[in-house]
DNA sequence: AACTATTTATAAGA
DNA sequence: TTCTTATAAATAGTT
């Protein structure tokens, strides 16, 4: 598991594009909740996967 | 160093606040340039640091 | 800013 | 799709 570094060029093969998407986009979304925490940032996210699909994050502020 | 597992919550002290923000947000903006070009996903961030400046990642799109 | 021990993320396999 | 596990990558504390 995890033979070599990761090669940054789009995944061919979309079985794994799409593993990987739903995968990166779960980490992904965790970073940009704990920077807003930890670091009390503002940070707003959003991504389209291939499919077309939408998925965001916001950090909620205090007005 | 590395002692113990993140704490989520803001952290206290304003130096090592921006110290972590700086690392972090060089993570979270290469993951969002990963996520883009290996998952060939459409992606845009935006992040305020507390003191109010502006840092950005938006992934290119064919028209 | 650079280092490094350790945690965290994750690619491949099951 | 969910879990496991080996390994790469990120990073908290230190210097």
């Amino acid at each position: 598991m995890r033979r070599g570094k990761i090669v940054l060029k789009k995944i061919d093969d979309s079985t794994s594009r799409q593993v990987t998407f739903s995968k990166r986009r779960k980490g992904f979304l965790k970073k940009a909740r704990e920077i807003s925490i930890l670091c009390d940032a503002e940070v707003g996210v959003i991504v389209f996967s291939c499919t077309g699909k939408l998925y965001d994050f916001a950090s909620s502020r205090q007005s």
